[in-house]
Parts: structure tokens; sequence; C-alpha cells
DNA sequence: ATTTAGCACTCCGCCCCGGCGAGTGCAAAA
DNA sequence: TTTTGCACTCGCCGGGGCGGAGTGCTAAAT
């Protein structure tokens, strides 16, 4: 199947449409969102204060449907949100559902007393997709700006050499290097040495330019375990970030959704979390965000999301974005509830990042 | 759903059928595992080189089945394997199907150039999972003697200390731990001195008795950095390992076998892969096993495999098992070729660690 | 001009039915 | 012991009928 040709319109303006009409459209939605099932005009007469027969309901669901915002999937069926119709109710119509207390708690409680990144963003993703009942992502913090503050070597056997970068005051990275010839231990302190005098403090990527100044100069000049030292530097930096770019969770509540119980989907959008590739181009979209930014169906661009929508949040620490999380579920999830938490947790996360500092 | 109530029966002895009715048997389950219907005594006979009529096909079946080794679904269908069936025909009939030259090939290049332990880890669980199509387990190695090689300590804020110990060689362990009061950076020196000096090259549970020894003495007459180090050593030592306890790969490959399309058994598996409970004390029996062992349906004796079937292999250097590797699937799985390949897979992983060490 | 009632119509989901095909078990013949 | 023949049992599939839900349209009512 092709991406549907058409581009996705703007909703009409909320003004566009008649107090009434704006009414019924909320309740539709809403009732669908619940209930699962397309709505019919019986339905929203009953459910609607307004004292309307079926009838006049038809009229305005059939003015709702010319613009596009509803669509009934066969004749004689009641009407659906179109993915416009959401986008309408997310922009303009629905009200935030405030988090329960409890709730609140348990994301502050949760988060607030996990000293290891690494364990705090997994339990920032648990958490998330257990109160939403959805599939959860938190990226790993991309630290633009990484202080070395400190650098050990250990020598190893066969020419190779371990490096332990102290960055952050937290994170530690390990490195196995392969180098040219044996290096012996006290070359390797005195590399170490070396490097810890001339660049703690600094951020790596400043260690790197000040490392190829180093080498710009005549090579001869430099003693032997300043070029070991830059030898060893220069291989240590140089090694890519390991390949866990985010962490998810509760992929498994998308299968208890029998919304999209079509089982090939479910295989893709499974892939899709393994392969990080797609997901990982929608997050570093909304990363640019200031706030919850919200991708419905086939909004986001990447076809395995087609009937899915991702639900993000930078989140960081005053204007410094340094992450996104989200969720992700059926088109059809309670946004008025998911949103303000997904909100909250990269809220909360955000300053429980900081305090780790 | 109850377990089975009966026991796990022991398949008759192969010599207990007949030649014919062995050789028949044999044909079914082939074919069974190679179609995925329920065959009958008309095909079986087309099948079978003996010329022999349906008919007679009939009642060996009828003798299989009341051996309890083969079950028709229903009055008039074909027949299918029992879990007693399948056992008879992994342990004593089938036989196996040694990997192509470019399969084996793919192995070993897959895994020779690979020096960092977890992405090795990662790669032989993606791997085994790509060429069985099946979803692939790594059990991380659990070095039961783990050399200590060198100790770090860097102070961090707030009485936190990062521990840095490098074990056997090559793994590298970060622990953060929290500390009564602050140490300073010589004192956490100091101690670090102490400690290599000490213990470097012994286990680590040597280790750990070393130190209480070291405090069963008269602590009044430690001196200030020799108690240090043991806080710290104590501190670190008794941090239990990270939960990531295997490595999983191909888990959306049983979402293609239509086999089993159940989704809400599905979402369970998936649940156990994650939770990481069953699974892992599955793998814990394994260990012990000499080769390559295979769990058929209910044997595993955990609910959420009935319908599975586990095939595993140790994998370690000589008689040192270290872990356990294997690939779960649907009960009809080509074993015959399975099987080769999860113990080859074992023997090359062991090979490839081995030579990191 | 808007709302309502009435009505014909459409379409899905469900159940029931009958035919077909595959396969069985049994008994009698080879 | 094997085969043939036969009655029987199911599952699967397609068709037909039916009820329910909901629609659109038109004409009447407000």
């Amino acid at each position: 199947m092709y991406m549907s040709g058409s581009p996705i319109h703007r909703p009409p303006a909320p003004g566009a449409l008649s107090e009434r009409a704006l009414h019924l459209f909320r309740l539709l939605v809403e009732r669908y969102i619940a209930e699962g099932q397309p709505v019919g005009s019986r339905t929203l007469a009953r459910e609607a204060n307004l004292t309307l027969s079926p009838a006049t309901i038809r009229n305005v669901m059939a003015d709702l449907e010319d613009m596009g915002l509803i669509h009934a999937p066969h004749t004689s069926a009641g009407r659906v949100p179109t993915v416009l119709g959401y986008r309408l109710f997310v922009d303009s119509v629905m009200t935030m559902r405030v988090p329960s207390a409890e709730v609140v708690e348990r994301i502050h409680g949760d988060l607030q007393h996990e000293a290891d990144v690494q364990k705090l963003l997994h339990k920032t993703s648990d958490m998330l997709s257990e109160i939403t009942k959805l599939a959860s992502v938190v990226m790993i913090p991309r630290v633009e700006q990484r202080a070395l503050r400190q650098v050990e070597f250990l020598p190893l056997s066969d020419n190779r050499v371990l490096a332990i970068l102290i960055v952050n005051e937290q994170e530690v990275q390990n490195r196995i290097i392969h180098t040219a010839r044996a290096y012996s231990a006290s070359e390797l302190e005195q590399a170490a040495n070396y490097l810890n005098q001339a660049f703690a403090g600094r951020d790596l990527m400043q260690v790197r330019e000040g490392l190829l100044r180093e080498m710009a100069r005549n090579r001869a000049e430099l003693d032997r375990h300043m070029q070991a030292a830059i030898e060893m530097a220069e291989k240590a930096l140089v090694a890519e970030k390991s390949g866990d770019e985010y962490v998810v969770s509760g992929q498994t509540n998308l299968m208890a959704i029998n919304d999209l119980s079509n089982i090939e989907k479910l295989r893709q959008i499974f892939e899709a979390f393994n392969q990080k590739r797609d997901i990982l181009h929608l997050l570093d979209q909304a990363v640019n965000a200031h706030g919850v930014q919200i991708f419905i169906g086939e909004e986001s661009g990447y076809e395995v999301l087609n009937d899915y929508s991702v639900v993000t949040a930078p989140y960081g620490s005053e204007d410094k974005v340094i992450g996104v999380l989200g969720v992700i579920g059926p088109t059809r999830m309670p946004y008025e509830r998911v949103v303000p938490l997904v909100d909250l947790t990269a809220k909360v996360l955000g300053a429980a990042l900081k305090t780790l500092t």
C-alpha cells in the first residue's frame, strides 16, 4: 500500500464550525476513543444534552464528513474520526485531563531516587508504558557537551588497551582500542596523566581539536609518551557511541489492543522498534519542538506508523533539550489523558537528570 | 488451562516399534514439520517407498496413536505428532542435517572478529535468530571465577564514589556507591592501591572473604585508609549484577509463524522474554546438560512455553560451561536443522570467547 | 429556515444449511 | 497380513436469509 497520495491538510479553524457542530464533533471523537466503535446519529443524539433528533444530527454529521473530519467505514455504519479529525481534536477541541494525585506521586516517586542514568531511563520508560498502557520510548540523552573528567588507560594483551573515559561526573565509557604497538603500563600512565592535566574539564570536541593541533606540530618534537597519549586519545575518541539510542517498554501493551490485531502490522512495528531507524528519526524531529508533539497516523511520514499515533515531549533542563520521550499507540488513544502524562513525565525526568549532574 | 495432569512419559524405546512403523512415523513427523498440516494415511502411503495401501497405513497409525505418539485433532483429520512423538523423534529417529558450508562460514565469520563481549553476544543472538528464523536467546556468561585485575575509585559529589572494577582482563564494571562520609581523592587512591596490591589476580569471592577476615580483626587497629578501602570494596562487591541476564533477538520471527497466530499466547511469551524469569530458569537448568538439550512443549514446565519448543546448548571452553544459548520456536520446528545450528553456534561462541580472555 | 418524522435502502454480522473433500474405522474379502 | 469397500464423521466453504444499525432523502411541522 502506498502512502496516501494526498498531502495532509490542515484542519479547518474551529471557528469554521458552528458551536453545535463542534460540540457534536467532540462528543463523537470522545465516544469513539472510549468505545472503539463507529458512532451513529442515534447514540450521539442521546449523548448530547441538546434535545435534538437523530435526523438533525445526521445533517450535522454530513457536514463534518464533507469537511473531512469524520468518515463512515461503510454505508450503514456510524462515523469514525479521520486523521484530520483527530488533528482538529487534539489541536483545538480536547480538554486535557490532569493526572490524578496518585499518578503524579507515582511519577515523582519512581524517578526521584535513582542515581544511575541508564536505570533511570529504563524506569521512566517502564513507568510511562505502565500508566498509559501503551508502548513507550525514551531516547538516550545526547549530551552534546561532554566534559572530559578523567582518563585511564590499562594495558591488555595483544596490543590492546582499555580506555576508560569518565565524562560529565557520571558517565563512564569503556573502550577497547587496538594500538600499533604494545605500550607498557608506565607509558600508559604517563599518557593518561598528560591528557588529564591538559584536557580535564574540557569538552570532548575541544579535546579532539586540541589533539589535532598537537599533531599538527612537528611530530618529531613530541616525546614518546605524548605520542602515545595522542594515539590513545585519538582512537578512544573516534569510537562511535553504542547503538543503543533509545529504550523501549510495554511493546506488549500494543498486542492487547484489539483495535489492531492485524498481526502483520504488529510485526512490522516491532521490527521498527528493533531496527531503531524510523522511530529514531521521528524522535529526532520532535527534539526541536517546544513541548508535546503529536503525530497522528500518516502524519509521521513513516509507513509503519500508519494507524498509530505518537505523542512525544522533549526533556532537559530549562531550554537545554537533551532528549525526547514519548508513547506509541493506536490513533484511537485517549489523548486527553496521555498528553499530560507524557508532558509531566518529560518534565520530571528532566528534573531528575538535573540533580544528577 | 491447567498443565496436563499426567506426567510426561518417556517415549517407547524405538525397538518397541516395527521397522515399518518407525519409518512411517518418521515420515509423518517430517511431513508435518514441513507442511504444518495433519497428515493422513493417503499422503503417507504416497510418500512411503513401500507399496502399501492407505488402509494398512491406517492400521499402523492407529497403533502409533495408541502408543501416544500421534494424535488426531478431530475425527476425520490426519494425524499430528504429540509431545511424546516429538520426543521420540528428536531422541532416536531424526537424522541431523549438517549446516551448509555457507552457513558454517557465516557463523564463524560473524563471531570471529568481535572484541567486545557484549557486542559479541548480541551478534551471536542476531545471527542465530536470523538463520533459524526463530527467536534466539543468549545468556550473559556468568563467570563464577572472576579474577580481580584492578580497582579504581573516583570521587563524585555527595558522598558518592565511582568504583571501576576490571575483571578477567576484559570486563569492566562500573558501580556508583554511596558512602557514609566523603572521601578525598588521595584517600581513595590509597585505598585502591591497597586493594590492588593485596588482591589483584584473586577471585572476587576470595577478595570478599579476605576483606571479611580483615574486618574480623580489631577494627581499631586499621588505619584510616584501610578502613576506607574496605568500605569501598565491600559496597562495590555487594552490588548485584545488572538485570540484563540474557540477550534476545528475532522475537518478531515468532509473529510470522502462522502456526501460532494466537495473539494472546504471543503476548504472553513476549512478556516472558521481558520478565526474564521463567526463561532464565529454564536456561539455568540447561547449564548442566552436556550438550544440546531440547524442551518440547509442556516439558519445559512453564505454562507460557506450552506449544513452544526450546533448543539449548551450553557454551564455554572445554568442560568449563559459562553460559547457555538457544532458540525458541513452535513445537513444530525443523529440529534436524536447528539442533546442529544451535550446537555449532554454541561451540563457535565458546571458541570466540576463549580468544578474548 | 430549521427541525423532525417517515421511509426506503444499504450493508454488516450472524446463523443455518448443504455440499464437498479428506480422512477414519471396521468388516469382509484376498 | 493386507486390501478392498463402505458407511460415517468432521471441518471448511459458499450461499441465502434475516435482523440490526444507520444512512439519505423527502415531505411535513414548527
